[in-house]
RNA sequence: GUGGAUGUGGCGUAGUUGGUUAACGCGCCAGUUUGUGGCACUGGAGACCGUGGGUUCGAGUCCCAUCUUCCACCCCA
């Protein structure tokens, strides 16, 4: 037997329909807001995700699906999809659109790990994304649409984090501050950390060695040294959603493992499940670094597998359910079988959802199908029926039974 | 990449200290005399016991390897 790739899953007709659920929800919102949907190629060049998300990250470093194709050229599966959108929004010339631009996207990313909970190495992520502004009311519009899909799907326990990573100016000085408290015993840190030591210093307070923890303590923190138009950039943000009676926690540890994130970084995390169902920051360098002119962004993905995997621990609501037939047409004999597939027909072009046998089955056994697939009605058509035109329709749950005329308006008028 | 656990028909499980035709529940299909379901009864299909080696007269049961799944570290959505 083949079994399926490691890390990925099959969504089955019997689970599909919450999927279509969130996604239909998510994107009514996303539209509210004036998102449009963008669609990007699965993989890319990958070049783009080595300059855009970062060579030093973990994610650049060992996550990727990295393979040469026929022609010599190295293609990468996006581990996200930031990266693609720029880069969609650059080559197509989006920057002269009138700004900002707003896309959303529901699209699988792929990323080679360890898998664990809520973890996959397929997973789909729903991601929105706005170009072109550089106020902090684009952060807050962004994290209140995120609220607002969080709260949607009642996912319970989960927090709003967000911290200033501050913009490369106050980074400067931060990371000088941090490599002078970190220098003085750099000797005594893991191996990565040395590593990361000149080349990405913050990610060292991300480590989780004991040794290196401990000397984290005491090292100076970011928002202590953001510049003054990061700080009240921040400052904006925070006050916005107090007013818009937004909880949310400052977590001054939120680095972010993907390097073009600025200023604004947040987080919804689940504290019931222990990981991130959402997270998104601002990209201010992101376009520029990878060829455009400097244009101020930010961005979230919210991981909807994960989401899914909540919402089927926590939610037991009513409103997703899968499709049942409104009704189920009996036929017996050829003639009357002629006459359901017609009648099938013309209900279906109504939208009506209708199950007819496709079996041949006896009419004992059609009807144990029409009760198992939990068919609101049910007709039977015979030669009589055929003959007198009339005939009776079955509410399967009270099982009360009308006589009613064979014709495609009198049905739907007793289907409810 | 490191560490731990797991793997028997579609699903959930039983399989004694290795021994003839691998069991049970649910589900699925079909019948229980003729045109009305959900109950009950009867019958049926369906597993080379994750895969590949090895030990043995003989392995689902022992050994090795490998893969999957689950959990932790790391990191992230």
């Amino acid at each position: 037997m083949i079994q399926k790739p490691k890390g990925t899953k099959d969504i089955l007709p019997g689970n599909s329909y919450k999927w279509a659920y969130v996604e239909e929800k998510a994107k009514e919102i996303l539209e509210n807001y004036g998102f449009k949907e963008i669609r990007v190629p699965v993989f890319e060049q990958t070049e783009l995700f080595e300059r855009g998300v970062g060579d030093t990250t973990d994610v650049v470093q060992k996550e990727m699906y990295t393979f040469l194709d026929k022609g010599e050229r190295s293609i990468t599966l996006r581990p996200e999809g930031t990266a693609g959108v720029v880069r969609a929004y650059l080559e197509n010339g989006m920057a002269s659109l009138p700004s900002p631009i707003k896309m959303w996207y529901m699209m699988p990313m792929y990323r080679y790990e360890n898998v664990q909970k809520g973890r996959y190495r397929e997973f789909r992520q729903i991601g929105a994304e706005i170009i072109g502004s550089a106020s902090y009311k684009a952060d807050v519009e962004l994290i209140v649409m995120a609220d607002q899909m969080i709260k949607k799907f009642n996912i319970p326990g989960v927090t709003l984090n967000i911290n200033s990573i501050g913009c490369p100016v106050c980074r400067a000085k931060y990371q000088e501050a941090l490599k002078a408290f970190i220098g003085k015993n750099l000797e005594q840190y893991c191996d990565t950390c040395k590593t990361r030591f000149e080349k990405n210093p913050m990610r060292i307070l991300d480590c989780k060695e004991k040794k290196c923890k401990e000397l984290n303590q005491g090292a100076p923190v970011i928002l202590d040294y953001l510049c003054e138009e990061c700080s009240t950039h921040f400052e904006n943000v925070k006050k916005s959603l107090e007013t818009l009676n937004i909880p949310y926690k400052i977590d001054s540890g939120i680095v972010r493992g993907l390097d073009y994130y600025t200023k604004t970084v947040f987080e919804f995390v689940s504290e019931t499940e222990g990981y991130t169902v959402l997270g998104g920051g601002r990209y201010d360098e992101l376009v520029e670094e990878l060829g455009g002119q400097k244009t101020p962004a930010i961005g979230f993905a919210m991981g909807e597998d994960r989401l899914i995997d909540i919402f089927e621990k926590y939610n037991k609501s009513e409103e997703i359910e899968p499709k049942v037939p409104d009704l189920y047409i009996a036929s017996i004999g050829n003639i009357a079988e002629e006459t359901a597939i017609n009648l099938a027909l013309g209900l279906r072009k109504q939208g009506l959802y209708i199950e007819t046998d496709i079996c041949e089955r006896s009419m004992k056994a059609s009807l144990k199908y029409a009760d198992k697939t939990n068919s609101k009605y049910l007709l039977v058509i015979g030669e009589d029926e055929v003959n007198t035109q009339n005939a009776k329709i079955k509410d399967m749950k009270t099982g009360e039974e009308k006589e009613i005329k064979l014709d495609v308006d009198e049905i739907i008028k007793n289907i409810k």
